[in-house]
DNA sequence: ACCTGAACACCGTTCAAGT
DNA sequence: ACCTGAACACCGTTCAAGT
């Protein structure tokens, strides 16, 4: 029968899940669907926008965040990063969709976290770009995380003494994610 | 004559700021080299490890900085962002190098950036986490800028109006290290 | 020690032609 | 409207064999 959006979106997810983001390429997933490489071509304009709907899937589950200013980051920094962990290289997907333009949902949780700042008492001149900024942070602190648990994970039977000291992420993201709430905290007062 | 190690990422630098990262492919290199694609597997082991090469080429520039650590983290960041903007896709480039864990020059700005960080008064087990997440703040805005300064100058003749609001990189980029700074200056004082 | 030649196992994208 | 088949123009990496 014929070929949807989703299907390709769902089967994208399998693959990525299954055999990582090296193994996410438009053959093989043609090749998953039963259907020809230019099958894909008809549903996406190339690569990039299809790697964009696959990010927006995987952020699915981030929703709109309830409280005062700080509690609005600390949920959306949460929700993202639990997001990015629950597939595999999930943190590296969205980060290069997110540097390419290519996520609309990365797009609403930028426009939240802006309203936040805002509120914060940044200037509408810098909030978007402290939004941007505790992004940026939560990408790349994930992208390493991930990076060292799935590396862990293939075989590397736990260095022991090294990756305890290593281990507790969410601690450790915690404190990157107060650092951040500091300086958007002072903003207003001590910067010019 | 031989090959050597420096010849093959100077060819690969004069490629990027030539034609941009999605043109330096490994047998791309061996041709504008003269040479068999292979034989570059000789000298390194396989692309990433080149890339990273050139990634700490790119970085030679940024010295070690001077003055108390929040000149240092000024020097260092300014440093860094000029350095990516001088080469095509450079941020792109030293961004995934560094992600990788294939660039020797980005571990010595980190660990730069975690003394720092440490004479801030962040305590041992959180400094090369603060200094990671400046070093995430300025690949993340930085590869962001370029991206926008490259299609404006490609093409795109200046859209006038947004041009003018989105311009003066320097002085949005300032502003986020100012936000880190802040969160780095109360670490010690505000958070647990 | 250093490099060639040739192969292996792939890529993303396009597009006339079919249904 | 939606898809196939086949092509185009490439990739990174390996490795026996040569010098």
């Amino acid at each position: 029968m014929q070929l949807h959006k989703r299907d390709v979106v769902e089967a994208a997810t399998r693959l990525l899940d299954g055999y990582g983001i090296a193994d996410l390429t438009m053959r093989r997933l043609a090749r998953e669907l039963e259907v020809s490489p230019g099958a894909l071509y008809w549903h996406f304009a190339n690569k990039q926008q299809l790697l964009g709907a696959v990010a927006d899937r995987i952020l699915e589950p981030v929703s709109e965040p309830a409280g005062d200013w700080r509690d609005r980051v600390w949920q959306t920094c949460a929700a993202l990063r639990d997001a990015l962990l629950s597939h595999t290289d999930g943190a590296e997907l969205v980060s290069a969709s997110f540097a390419a333009g290519q996520s609309a949902a990365m797009k609403v949780i930028v426009s939240g976290l802006t309203e936040a700042a805002a509120q914060a008492g940044v200037d509408d001149a810098h909030a978007e770009l402290a939004a941007r900024t505790i992004v940026y942070y939560v990408l790349g602190f994930t992208v390493d995380e991930q990076s060292r648990l799935q590396w862990d994970a293939a075989g590397a039977a736990l260095p022991d003494d090294q990756s305890v000291l290593a281990a507790d992420g969410s601690a450790r993201f915690r404190f990157g994610v107060g650092l951040l709430l500091g300086g958007i905290g002072v903003a207003d007062t001590a910067l010019t």
